[in-house]
DNA sequence: CGCTTTTGACCAGCGC
DNA sequence: GCGCTGGTCAAAAGCG
C-alpha cells in the first residue's frame, strides 16, 4: 500500500531514527509478519494496540472522508511534537477508534448473518408448510378418486370447485377469481367464434389459444378443479384457458419517470385512450417479439402521483424470452397463477400477499395486493411504498448489502446496475429452487377456502402452496427486482432518467416526446394534450 | 421500404 | 334504448 511508505525502510533504521514511532514499529513488524506465512498470525500476535493501529491505518485508506483519520494521521506525521504523553494518549484514542471500527464492522457482519438466518428460517417455514400442503393434497386426491366425480361442462366444473371447497375444509367461500374466469369462458368463447373482430388475434390465430402459459395454466386449473374425468373437449379447454388468462392481470406500480418499466420485451403500441378519472392517457402495447403473442400491457401514470407508473400485464408469451424479459413475463404468469389458483379467496388478500412479497423479497418494501373488486382479478405489486421501519428495520441496509455497488453503478453507468439486480434476484430465487417443488405441487392447486382474517389451516396450506408456486417460478423474484429498479432510480433522482433512457431503448422504440395524444371515444375529448409525464 | 406510432372509428359491456 | 367507458382496429403519418 502506498499509504505505508514506512515499509520501504529497513526495520532497524526506522526504529532508530523515529523515536516516537514505536507504534509504527509494531505495525511494521506486524506487516512483516504478514508478508511471511499466514500461519504465523497467531504467533506474531502483538498487543491489541498494534493490531488496532494496523486496522486503523488500513481503514484510513478506505475511508478517506473520515475527519478524525486525517487529524490523527497528521499527528503521526508530525514528528516534531514535543509532548510524548499527548502522543501516547492520542495513540490510544486511535486505538480505541480502530477498535470501534472493528466492532462496527463486526456488527455489520452479525447483521448480515442474522439476515441470512432469517431468510433461511422463512425458507424452511415455507418448505414445511408446502410439505404439509402436499400431504393434505395427496390425501384429498385419494378421497376424491374414490368418489369418481366427472364433469361435463364448465358450469359443473365451477360447482365442483365449490364442492371441493366444502369438502376440503368445511367452509363455503366463493372463489371469485376462478369463477369469474370460467364463467366468462363460455361467453367469451362464443363471442370469439361469432364475432372475430372482438378478439381478432385469437380468432385469426387459433394457435394463440394453446400457446404458452395460457394453455398451461388453464389446464392446470381445470385439472385441479375437476381433478379427473371431465368432458371438456380440447377446444373448450383452450378457450377456457384463454378466457381465464385473459381475465387475470398483473399490475406493477413503480416509481419511474421512464415511459415504461423494464421488462426486456419488445412492445408495439396499438392504442391510447384517456381513461376516466385520470388525466394521463393510457397506452396499450402488444408484444411484438413473436407473431401472435397474446401478451398485452397497459401503461398509465397514477393520477394521484404521476411519478408512479402503473403497468398492467395480461396473458403469457408464446415464445422464448431473453433473460431480462423472462423476469417480467414470469411475473405475469406467476401472479396470474396465484390468482387463478384461488389462493387469495378472502377479501383481505393483502395480508397473504404481503407475506408472500416479504418472503420472496425480504429486502424490499414491495407490497402485493389482490383486487377482487376490479373488473378482472388483478394482483398488484406495489413497489412504490417506502420501507416500514417496524417491519423491515434493516431493509435499507439489506438492500445496500444486496447491491453493494449500486450507488457507484448509478453514478457511472446506470444501466450497469440492472444485471446486478437480476443476478441478486436470481440468487434469491435459488434459495427457493432448492426446495425442489414437485411437478404435482406446481400443477395441483387444491381449492382451499379460508377464514377472512384468522388463517385457517387450509388457508395456510393454500397460502404456502401459492407462495411456493411463485417462489418456484424461476424468475418471479427477478421480476420483482426489475420493478424495484424503479425504486432505485427514485432514490437517485438524478440518475432516474438515465436509467429510464437506457432501459427504454432495450424495450421499445418511442419518440419520448412530452406531447401525447389522447383518443377518447364518443365523448368529444379527442384532442392533443400535453403532459409532463408522458406515458409513451 | 418496412416498421412503428398516431388517431379516428368501431365494438362490447355496463349502468341508468 | 341510450350514453359512457374500456379496448381494439386499421388507415395514415412518421421515422430510420
Amino acid at each position: 500500500m502506498e499509504q505505508f511508505p514506512v515499509n520501504l525502510l529497513p526495520s532497524d533504521e526506522k526504529r532508530n531514527v523515529i523515536n516516537e514511532m514505536d507504534f509504527f514499529a509494531n505495525k511494521k513488524d506486524d506487516d512483516e509478519s504478514k508478508t511471511g506465512t499466514d500461519d504465523d498470525e497467531d504467533i506474531n500476535k502483538k498487543d491489541l494496540s498494534a493490531h488496532a493501529q494496523l486496522d486503523f491505518n488500513v481503514n484510513t485508506g478506505l475511508h478517506l472522508l473520515t475527519a478524525n483519520t486525517s487529524s490523527d494521521q497528521s499527528i503521526v506525521d508530525d514528528g516534531i511534537s514535543p509532548n510524548s504523553v499527548d502522543k501516547i494518549s492520542k495513540s490510544e484514542m486511535v486505538v480505541l477508534r480502530a477498535e470501534m471500527e472493528r466492532m462496527n464492522s463486526e456488527n455489520l457482519r452479525l447483521k448480515d448473518t442474522l439476515n441470512q438466518v432469517t431468510n433461511n428460517y422463512n425458507t424452511l417455514q415455507i418448505h414445511l408448510m408446502t410439505l404439509m400442503q402436499q400431504h393434505e393434497r395427496d390425501h384429498q386426491r385419494t378421497a376424491h378418486d374414490d368418489n369418481g366425480i366427472t364433469e361435463e361442462h364448465g358450469g359443473k366444473l365451477v360447482d365442483d370447485t365449490n364442492k371441493q371447497h366444502k369438502k376440503s375444509n368445511g367452509f363455503v367461500v366463493p372463489r371469485q377469481f376462478m369463477d369469474l374466469g370460467l364463467a366468462a369462458k363460455t361467453e367469451e368463447a362464443s363471442l370469439s367464434s361469432s364475432e372475430g373482430r372482438s378478439c381478432p388475434d385469437r380468432s385469426r390465430s387459433p394457435m394463440n389459444n394453446i400457446d404458452g402459459f395460457s394453455k398451461e395454466i388453464g389446464r392446470e386449473e381445470i385439472s385441479d378443479k375437476g381433478s379427473h374425468g371431465w368432458g371438456y373437449s380440447p377446444k373448450n379447454i383452450d378457450q377456457a384457458a384463454e378466457a381465464t388468462m385473459r381475465k387475470a392481470r398483473v399490475s406493477v406500480r413503480a416509481r419511474s419517470e421512464a415511459p415504461m418499466i423494464t421488462d426486456g420485451c419488445q412492445w408495439r403500441k396499438y392504442g391510447q385512450k384517456m381513461a376516466k378519472g385520470n388525466p394521463c392517457p393510457r397506452a396499450y402495447y402488444r408484444c411484438t417479439m413473436a407473431a401472435g403473442c397474446p401478451v398485452r400491457k397497459q401503461v398509465q401514470r397514477c393520477a394521484e402521483d404521476r411519478t408512479i407508473l402503473i403497468t398492467t400485464y395480461e396473458g403469457n408469451h408464446n415464445h422464448p424470452l431473453p433473460p431480462a424479459a423472462i423476469a417480467m413475463a414470469s411475473t405475469t404468469s406467476s401472479a396470474a397463477r396465484m390468482l387463478l389458483s384461488g389462493s387469495m379467496p378472502s377479501a383481505d388478500g393483502l395480508i397473504n400477499s404481503n407475506f408472500l412479497a416479504r418472503t420472496l423479497f425480504p429486502c424490499s418494501s414491495s407490497m402485493a395486493t389482490i383486487s377482487a373488486s376490479a373488473p378482472f382479478p388483478t394482483v398488484t405489486l406495489d413497489l412504490t411504498q417506502t420501507p416500514n421501519p417496524l417491519q423491515f428495520p434493516r431493509s435499507q441496509n439489506e438492500f445496500q448489502l444486496s447491491f453493494p455497488n449500486a450507488a457507484h453503478s448509478f453514478s457511472s453507468n446506470p444501466a450497469a446496475l440492472l444485471p446486478q439486480i437480476f443476478s441478486q434476484a436470481l440468487h434469491n430465487q435459488s434459495k427457493f429452487s432448492g426446495l425442489q417443488m414437485s411437478q404435482d405441487m406446481e400443477g395441483g392447486h387444491q381449492a382451499t377456502p379460508s377464514l377472512p382474517v384468522a388463517m385457517h389451516q387450509g388457508q395456510q396450506n393454500q397460502l404456502a402452496d401459492t407462495m411456493y408456486t411463485l417462489a418456484a417460478d424461476p424468475n418471479f423474484t427477478a421480476a420483482l427486482a426489475a420493478a424495484i429498479t424503479s425504486l432505485i432510480g427514485n432514490s437517485h433522482p438524478n440518475n432516474a432518467n438515465n436509467i429510464a433512457t437506457n432501459v427504454a431503448a432495450t424495450t421499445t422504440s418511442n419518440n419520448g416526446g412530452s406531447v401525447t395524444t389522447s383518443n377518447n371515444n364518443s365523448n368529444g375529448n379527442n384532442k392533443v394534450s400535453s403532459s409532463n409525464f408522458p406515458v409513451n
